[in-house]
DNA sequence: TAGTGGTCTAGACCACTGC
DNA sequence: CAGTGGTCTAGACCACTAA
C-alpha cells in the first residue's frame, strides 16, 4: 500500500484537525502535550511532532516558546492600500491590538542603503523598530527607515503610533505611491525571539517603499510576519 | 550553555550554506545525500534532515520527490499589475518558462461560488487548470474561473496561453481592476503532486479577482506557488 | 519541581528513482 | 539493483515555563 508510509503522522493530523473543527479545541486553547498525544494515538513523539509541524505549516496551530501548542486565531486582514493604521484596522476586526516600540535611533546610510533608497551616502536616517500583535500574541516586527533630510525634525516627533499619520499631517506627505515586495521566508534569531517563535519559523516578509506626490522616497519599511497571522489584501489597477 | 541544544543542526545548516554561498554548490545542483552529510558531520540522519528542512524554509534549497535536495534557483518576480503574461515576464528574467494545461471544463456555480463571484447560482463557468514553471521546475498551479454568461463563447477560445490577452483583445475587457489576497499556506495532495513537492510543503496562495471597467467580475483565479519560487511585487496608490 | 517543548541518537523498513 | 528520500521507533538529556 502506497499509503502506509504516510499514515501515522496523517492520522494524528486528522485527529487534531477534527478536534479543532468540531470546536472541542477552541481558538487560543492549548493542545494536549506531545507525550499525551503520542500515548493516545500509539505513536512515537517524533511522529507526533511531524504531525504538529504539518498543522503549523497549514496555519491551524502555532507554538509559543516552550509553553505548548495552541489553536491559531483568525488571520489579520492587512490592506496596505487603506489609509488606516494598525491599531485601527485590527480593532475593527475584533482583536485587541498592541504596539511596542523596540528602539529608535539614527543610522547613516551606507552605499547599499543609499542606492536602495535613492539618497546620498552618509545621509542620516531615523530607524524605528517595533513589534505589533493582537490579543497578547505578537504577529510582526518591523523596521522603518525615514530619511531625515527630507523630513526635517522627524526624529523628535512621536512616532510610537502612526508614522503614516505624522507624514500626512505634519509633513503634508500623504504617501501616495506604494511599492510592495512580498516573499515567504523564515525568522532569524532576533525576529524569532521578539515574536516568541522558534528560529526558522516560516514567515512572510514585506518590503514597503512609500513615495510622496513628487516621487521622492519618504518611508522604507520591512515587516516580518508570523506566516499564519496574515492575510494580505491589495487592490490596484492594471498598468497597460 | 544555552547554545548547546541547537548546535548540531545549525552546524549542518552553516556548513551547507557556506558551500552554497562560496559557489561550491551551484544553482540547481544536487546536494550530497542525507547519509553522506550525516557521516561527514558526525550527526544522525534525523538531525541532518532537521537542518535541510531549515534551509528549505529559508528558500535556499528544495527537494524534488525522492530524487534529492537541490540548490534553489532565483525567485521569479511576479508583478500582477503589469499587463504581461507568464511566458513573457519569466523569459525576460532569463528563465525558460513552460505552461501546461491540466484540464478545461464547464462547472456550474453552487451557492458559495455564486455569492463569491457575484453571479447567479447555476450559472456556467469555464474552469481552467494549469501548471507553470521555469527551467523544467514547476512553480505554481492555478485554477481559473470564467463566467460564461459575461464572456460568450469563451470556452471555445484558445486559453492555453494568455487568458488576459484573450479578454483584452477578443472581449474588449482589459481587466482594469484587480483585487489580490495573499496568504502563506501549504500544498494539498493534488497540488503537491503536480508541483513534485511533498504534501504539506509551504506555499503561497494568491486569490485574484479581476473586474472590467464596469466593475463586473470577469476572471477569478487561485494560484498555489512553491513558497521559494516567488517574489511578489505590487505597486499601487493609497486610497484616502 | 514537575512538566513542557527542543534536540539528539542509532537504528529500521518502505517506496521510489535512475542506472 | 543500488541508492535516495520518506517514515517510524524507543529511547535520552537539556532548557525553559509555570505552579
Amino acid at each position: 500500500m502506497t499509503e502506509r508510509a504516510v499514515v501515522k503522522a496523517v492520522e494524528v493530523v486528522v485527529w487534531l484537525r477534527t478536534l479543532i473543527h468540531e470546536r472541542t479545541l477552541l481558538t487560543g486553547m492549548r493542545l494536549p502535550s506531545e507525550r499525551v498525544i503520542s500515548e493516545q494515538l500509539q505513536t512515537s513523539r517524533v511522529t507526533t511532532r511531524e504531525a504538529l509541524k504539518m498543522l503549523e505549516t497549514q496555519g491551524l496551530i502555532y507554538r509559543s516558546n516552550r509553553r505548548g501548542w495552541f489553536v491559531t486565531p483568525p488571520r489579520i486582514n492587512y490592506d496596505p492600500g487603506r489609509a488606516m493604521f494598525f491599531m485601527e484596522y485590527v480593532a475593527e476586526q475584533g482583536f485587541k491590538p498592541f504596539s511596542h516600540q523596540i528602539s529608535k535611533k539614527r543610522v547613516l546610510a551606507d552605499t547599499a542603503l543609499a542606492s536602495l533608497l535613492s539618497i546620498e551616502e552618509g545621509d542620516s536616517l531615523v530607524e524605528l523598530k517595533r513589534v505589533r500583535g493582537a490579543d497578547n500574541r505578537p504577529v510582526y516586527v518591523e523596521t522603518i527607515l525615514l530619511p531625515e533630510r527630507r523630513l526635517p525634525g522627524i526624529y523628535d516627533h512621536d512616532l510610537a503610533h502612526s508614522v503614516t499619520t505624522v507624514l500626512k499631517e505634519e509633513y503634508n506627505k500623504p504617501c501616495m505611491n506604494v511599492e510592495l515586495e512580498v516573499i515567504s521566508s523564515s525568522l532569524d534569531k532576533d525576529a524569532a525571539e521578539v515574536l516568541q517563535a522558534p528560529v526558522g519559523y516560516t514567515s512572510v516578509e514585506i518590503h514597503r517603499v512609500s513615495r510622496d506626490a513628487q516621487g521622492a522616497l519618504v518611508e522604507y519599511d520591512v515587516e516580518h510576519w508570523r506566516h499564519d497571522a496574515l492575510k494580505l489584501k491589495v487592490e490596484f489597477n492594471i498598468r497597460s
